[in-house]
DNA sequence: GTGGTCTAGACCACC
DNA sequence: GTGGTCTAGACCACG
């Protein structure tokens, strides 16, 4: 399910985080459903644990999954709204990115055609591994 | 030259670094010259000093003007290469911004639309502002 | 913990940057942490909360720390590398004043001497706060 | 006399900067003499005619040459003394960063191991250089 | 309660 | 005259 590329410029522990993210929001991984543990996922993937709590940790301080000591890590419960609310704190980031380009000079086409190849290159990545499961 | 609209919700000092960014990129001002003093502006434009100074300073930390005590301040000789830099940084912030609204299911039309919308208001904005020279 | 001296000729503000730098450098606060609110500083060490803002202002935009509005400050999760990157970069900035020191005739001595004397003044003064943990 | 590396990283009009300082420092032009005119300079070395007058006006700037309109370019009476007081200025920031850097707790070795390597580095070149003439 | 903006005004150092 | 620091206090938005 999980895969990491050791050779990406990306850290192994952002993967992993975008990977969750990903599962979450496509139903893959439910909210309340447990996760791998980091013992396991490990092993899977061959990767240090210590990489592993270091994505965990961060998707637990973003209110996304949560550790239950002696059980293992699960999804919140509102972790589809929380992952909505980034959305939305998301586009306005771009609304005041766009207006800075804008006042810059940036012509409008660089952006557009930047936007359209951000979008696809991401998109096709994400097709990728979602016919992966 | 300057003009602030104090009614505005974005901060008045950030109003003034706005404006100065724009008569640097279309030649309003040259690189070297020298802009208004603390207290002219402060007085033409019934605004504080101090609110004049947080403006100057955020620009001077940015490289795009010097502050020369007991002169006054000046236009850096490279404002126009830092301005574009810049420019460069945000296309790549833009870039990665991009891909977390597709990895996170934000669909294109959205993204487009209000790429759209930034860019044209902001552009209204400027081209009723240069015309205001 | 923090404490300025009001007779120095370095600024207060940033006398608090520095002491917060040597704080997270010396792990006294760890990357994370929640830093003392703007009030209670201003009133823990009698001075002007706008005097605070400005060094905590200044620190945010070095990337050091982050306000969460409504909550309060918090050091940066990547601040110790921060500090470490600016580190790199004055080491390159001493060597390019170093070569136009050297061009301009500014005798070996001299320079070793203005260096050393810099240096163990500061080492002195960081012992000396150190040890008032 | 003078000459340019095409293919060195420092600009073409740094290097006649610093090779203009670097005569006049150790007297082959001395104050009040005429340098090259921008239009043999610029046959001599084949350069642009609008690289040299970029450095030549910034020497103006700094009160090293004058531009006598009709005449040519004069070293200022004052240059060396000019030259002196940069040089004390340049000391002030040395000092400034070795504080900044000790305070970062870079290790003492590590500054005066590159102060000694960009010292020399620079002198060797400036001896190449002086001998050249 | 938190951060953030703005005003009014005093004071300093420098030129 | 210039920039720069600091104080005192009002006001807002957000949580």
């Amino acid at each position: 399910m999980f895969q990491v590329d050791a050779m990406s410029r990306t850290p192994v522990y952002e993967q992993l985080k975008a990977q969750l993210e990903r599962f979450i929001l496509n139903g893959t991984i439910a909210e309340g459903e447990q996760i791998p543990s980091i013992r396991n996922m490990s092993i899977e993937l061959s990767i240090n644990p210590n990489t592993i709590l270091k994505a965990y940790s961060e998707l637990d301080k973003m209110g996304l999954i949560q550790a239950v000591p002696g059980k293992g890590y699960f999804v919140c419960e509102n972790a589809l709204e929380v992952l909505a609310q980034s959305s939305l704190l998301k586009l306005d980031q771009l609304d005041e990115l766009i207006s800075e380009m804008a006042m810059a000079g940036v012509p409008r086409e660089e952006i557009t055609r930047r936007v359209d190849n951000a979008y696809l290159k991401e998109r096709k990545k994400g097709r990728k591994e979602d016919t992966n499961d």
